[in-house]
DNA sequence: GTCAACCAAATTGTCGACAATAAAGATGAA
DNA sequence: TTCATCTTTATTGTCGACAATTTGGTTGAC
């Protein structure tokens, strides 16, 4: 591996791990001593997170990690709408019994979470996302799995509070999620995407009356 | 702009275009000469093409253009299908009433076009673009729209003899054509996302048959 | 003739130095 | 004080040279 694919990851993980927060500025000089490399392979790694649109580069100024507005957090949900409800259909065709067995037992761990500590932290933001990422994994479609998992699941890593489907309805949550696994375990792609969808549409509509106050009281 | 940037629109250009082909190798030494620059914005150039997905890497060797295997064509088909799906469905609520009336011309035009070469050449690739490229942007949704327009749609463009909605079946692909635009002018964002649904299965299922032959054949 | 190991040439990866630009601060006039 | 302009400084952009690795060919043994 080259010493820009090395940089590349490190950053990328940097940003998904929240240690490089939203609209911070990268500093060439400072990235290329903290991670012992000239500027050259620095820059081609940055270039290449530009190119998917992890970090925002001005020329002759500089580069800063990515920032999601609200308006663009909203849309995102419609993206993930569609593409997780195509997933869901997916995984209904082509998820094997002893993954989808994997997914009741996570639920029953969830359910469990939620009764211990009163659905405050664990499932607003990993549980759920655990859920979701394994749904696309059953879809067994690369190009799906990239683009949700490889893409946009970065950004609801780096605004998860903001963006876990779970948000301040646990317990809702969780139900729509044994829905949808038992419609998988039916075999029954259309309503698995149905739900699915439901799913997230809810979560976008919560999301859109937390902004619309936060909008109001700014 | 700064050469790096400029490159890469350039490259990304050749690639859409097929001036460059898929699997083609990009080599650095000759790219540099034709295009005036040295090899370090070159070096970005392509870091942030890759990360695009329009070329890939392999450490020490080189660069090539993406290729799309038959098996990636089709899990294509079903991100388009998702995606586009819900364009349609944002396009029926969101496109303004004079974009609707333009489609309409368009696709009036589409019909004399088949009539008169009997939907030879013009519908199967240039035609069926601009038709699904202009329900994207109604949508109003940046993000569906870059991903659409921004990324896939350069896939569509490379791969357009095997992509077109319209390959081997003009007339049918216009009447569906009509209907989605019918749904959208109605302002029925629920049918309109199913006819597009339908119309893209319709196309990947052709794809699919006539993949199986080429299997065969082979 | 076939296979393996080795070698050489071409290509990619990395670095440090220099040029160009933008942002921040200093200077001065109104 | 405030605004505009200039200057300085720090940062980004570009280049050419050198190092490292792959690949294709060559040589030799069996």
């Amino acid at each position: 591996m080259t010493l820009a694919d090395r940089v590349f990851e490190q950053i990328q993980n940097a940003i998904v791990h929240g240690e490089l927060s939203p609209g911070q500025k990268i500093g060439e000089a400072e990235l290329s001593t903290m991670f012992g490399v000239s500027r050259g392979p620095l820059r081609e790694a940055i270039r290449r997170l530009e190119g998917r649109g992890l970090v925002v580069r001005k020329p002759h100024s500089g580069t800063t990690v990515v920032e999601v507005s609200a308006d663009e957090l909203v849309q995102l949900y419609y993206v993930r709408e569609a593409l997780e409800g195509m997933a869901c259909r997916l995984a209904a065709q082509n998820m094997p019994d002893e993954e989808i067995a994997e997914l009741q037992a996570l639920l029953e761990q969830h359910q469990l979470q939620i009764e211990k500590d009163q659905g405050q932290s664990y499932y607003q933001s990993e549980g759920d996302f655990d859920f979701h990422y394994r749904i696309v994994q059953g879809s067994r479609n690369e190009k799906l799995k990239h683009m949700l998992c490889g893409d946009l699941y970065h950004l609801v890593r780096m605004y998860r509070y903001r963006f876990s489907s779970a948000r301040g309805r646990p317990q809702k949550a969780l139900a729509e999620h044994l829905r949808i696994v038992e419609a998988i375990a039916d075999r029954d792609g259309e309503l698995a995407e149905l739900l699915m969808r439901r799913h997230i549409a809810a979560s976008r509509r919560n999301a859109e009356k937390r902004l619309q106050i936060d909008n109001l009281t700014t």
